[in-house]
DNA sequence: GGTTGTTCCTGAACACTGTTCATGATGTTA
DNA sequence: TAACATCATGAACAGTGTTCAGGAACAACC
């Protein structure tokens, strides 16, 4: 044990995944991370290079902590449903972004920056791989069904935040919003997501008994 | 006409568009626009109340310069061909995105902000509209395909970059990468969207088919 | 015991960022 | 001539990520 007001690496992305829940990403940065801390911004550098890489630990945390809850993947004939699988593995995914506030806009960012998140890309296509041989349509299809959730619950969360601070936006409403949440009208943001994921799942089942 | 060296709201959008395609989003500053105007920062608060709204004028700018190569979206029989119609508006949408720096970036965060980019959803819907009545999936699965090339469009840009400043990731290419560039080697980042959209519209197909 | 070396942090500074506000110079209209 | 809208100035505020020389605390070695 180090001395005590001595941090580790994972103390810092801990702290970091705290505020980020608490405050929103625009909240996070290295000075207020440092008070929290009760520690000078610079020592920060020592335990990580810069805040990106920061937030690219920041997001492998938040995907880590994506488990799906152990569905019965499989069909009636005791073969594996790779479809199930797949679904599930998205919405678990779904879940994770959504545990943390701005969880999304972590991720989407982190990813597109080439760094870290590679273990949802990983998860995503592992049902995938069940069924098809050829190695760049499952690569294809899993970053389909990966943007897919990231843009739905970036969007998602956007609008939570909005709601919180009592803007509304009253004239068109685009998105994951509008009659969804009226109640008696059947398709909230879950099932929004369900439903991406089906068709994409549904177009490669047909792709596949195409060119068989 | 006004006297020169006063400028007009569009005046400003057109400079942070050009700013934005010559130098990257993280270039694209406040005082960095007012200096190539030759104007005060304060300047520019005049025609727009924040930077947020700015890079939502700018994003419009982008997607309204998307514009469909007049596409055969007709069937041999002389009907109207739903599926080549809204694919060629995606793959002209990307095309739109591709067409500036960072452009996916600037879209994406000010979709996920609720302002503008209203267009490139109506627009990708219109093909789906034709053949789907319910306009919940219509526009749940015009919002998959959107956050598709959305999310597609963003991380090719940001591997462009990567690539231009010479860093080169070694181990692991997760993504749009990969082989698909190696010569010989079939799909390359326009044909991967090209893959994921027609994996949501056989999907939809499908869905239609069944629920009739 | 004294020396070297690693680990973790301080304190100050640099070079930015978006945004606000009182003030002022134009040009147009009454 | 007086009033008004338009479009700008210049200074300031409160923050941001990051760098860097230095300094405590602790462990290992001679």
């Amino acid at each position: 044990m180090s001395k005590p007001g001595t941090y580790t690496r994972d103390d810092v992305v801990e702290t970091a995944l705290r505020i980020l829940d608490e405050f929103g990403l625009a909240d996070l940065s290295m000075r207020r991370l440092a008070g929290v801390l009760e520690v000078q911004p610079s020592a920060l550098y020592w335990h990580v290079p810069n805040k990106q890489t920061l937030l690219a630990l920041v997001s492998d945390q938040i995907i880590d902590r994506a488990r799906v809850v152990d569905h019965e993947a499989f069909n009636q004939d005791g073969s594996l449903d790779w479809k199930a699988l797949t679904l599930a593995e998205s919405l678990a995914l779904r879940d994770a972004l959504l545990a943390f506030r701005d969880g999304a806009e972590v991720v989407s960012s982190t990813l597109a920056l080439g760094l870290g998140a590679d273990g949802a890309l990983a998860r995503i296509r592992a049902g995938i791989d069940t069924v098809c041989s050829d190695g760049e349509i499952a690569r294809v299809t899993a970053e389909s069904i990966l943007f897919l959730v990231l843009g739905q619950v970036w969007h998602e969360q956007q609008r939570m935040q909005a709601d919180s601070l009592g803007v509304v936006a009253p004239a068109v409403e685009l998105a994951v919003s509008g009659a969804a949440d009226a109640p008696g009208s059947g398709r909230g943001p879950a099932d929004s997501l369900e439903f991406g994921v089906e068709l994409i799942l549904d177009g490669l089942e047909k792709k596949l008994a195409t060119t068989r």
